[in-house]
DNA sequence: GTCTATAGTTTGATAGAC
DNA sequence: GTCTATCAAACTATAGAC
């Protein structure tokens, strides 16, 4: 409490008149990094579209969203054994959701013929993975568009796509 | 202390018989973590096979390293924060190397005409961050030769496989 | 090498003045 | 709404008996 008091210029005290108990501030934040992508992000997914193009504008909001509270996003982590067990049930709650989303998305890429991949939940876990492990290093002088870029290509364009076949997957040349 | 007391079937003060403060032990999981992956896996670099072959081989003995090791690593993720700087600088510096051998197998395998990315690091990054993050999730019930088959597929010929140029499906057709 | 007891410090939180 | 002063609990670590 003294450090985040610190932080944002007063005592650790006066911290009180604003949060009742430090789980209250944390679990302010985990829940702003999880029901914010869940009630703003996932919005993308409904709009015109093929399961394609609408899973890279959520790479993108999910992606600058986490840009902007990479430290928030850290905290949500680090700090979700901290919150009581209701409120950490709300948190994964809201992840599982999210998850589910992107799965979601990926199934039907697969129906339209523009995915490649068996398992869309796994894919899904594997997105996310790729997107949520920007925070561990990402800076903030870092080139967002082309972090975008990048993300994009390595997720709907790499992970996702169809493979071509000479190589077809993991094993099965071999296995 | 009382905590790892505990699952250890002693009280806390006994911990001290086997370690001389609470930071040598988080420094001896972390390094652990990290001098292990650099000092063995990355052998597999240097055995005979194209760099995708060689990566592939990475790829195996690390998830398989991080199976075993799950909650080590993410004590080591967590409480890096927590170790002195000296400590803490020279689990950095392995994890540094680490990724530097990713990027340069990768960066062979650009130059072989294996892989198609643009930029070997960013590329480190991702594969490494998509590794890792498996370990937030994965259970003692999973079966692990199917999650290398999966990554090995999301990585070698998912991530780092050369686009075929259409860019078949990532939203070029339509827009 | 384990234990109990406890020292010394830090932590989350409260009380009350301004 | 901030502060100083302080509490009670928890923490890392030590001392000394067995």
């Amino acid at each position: 409490m003294r450090g985040i008091a610190d932080s944002v210029g007063i005592k650790g005290a006066s911290l009180y008149n604003h949060f009742s108990s430090k789980e209250e501030i944390l679990y302010a934040i985990a829940l702003k990094m999880t029901r914010v992508p869940v009630e703003e992000h996932l919005l993308v997914l409904d709009e015109a579209g093929t399961p394609a193009e609408r899973l890279t504008s959520l790479v993108d909001v999910h992606l600058r969203h986490l840009a902007v509270n990479r430290v928030e996003h850290l905290v949500s982590l680090r700090e979700l054994s901290a919150l009581t067990e209701e409120h950490r049930e709300r948190v994964v709650e809201y992840r599982k959701y999210y998850q589910r989303r992107v799965r979601d998305v990926i199934a039907a890429g697969i129906r339209a013929g523009e995915f490649g991949v068996d398992d869309p939940l796994r894919a899904a876990v594997a997105v996310l993975d790729l997107m949520n492990g920007v925070s561990w290093w990402l800076r903030d002088d870092y080139d967002i568009d082309a972090l975008v870029a990048t993300y994009v290509d390595f997720i709907v364009d790499g992970i996702l796509r169809h493979r071509s076949g000479v190589r077809g997957g993991a094993g099965e040349v071999t296995g």
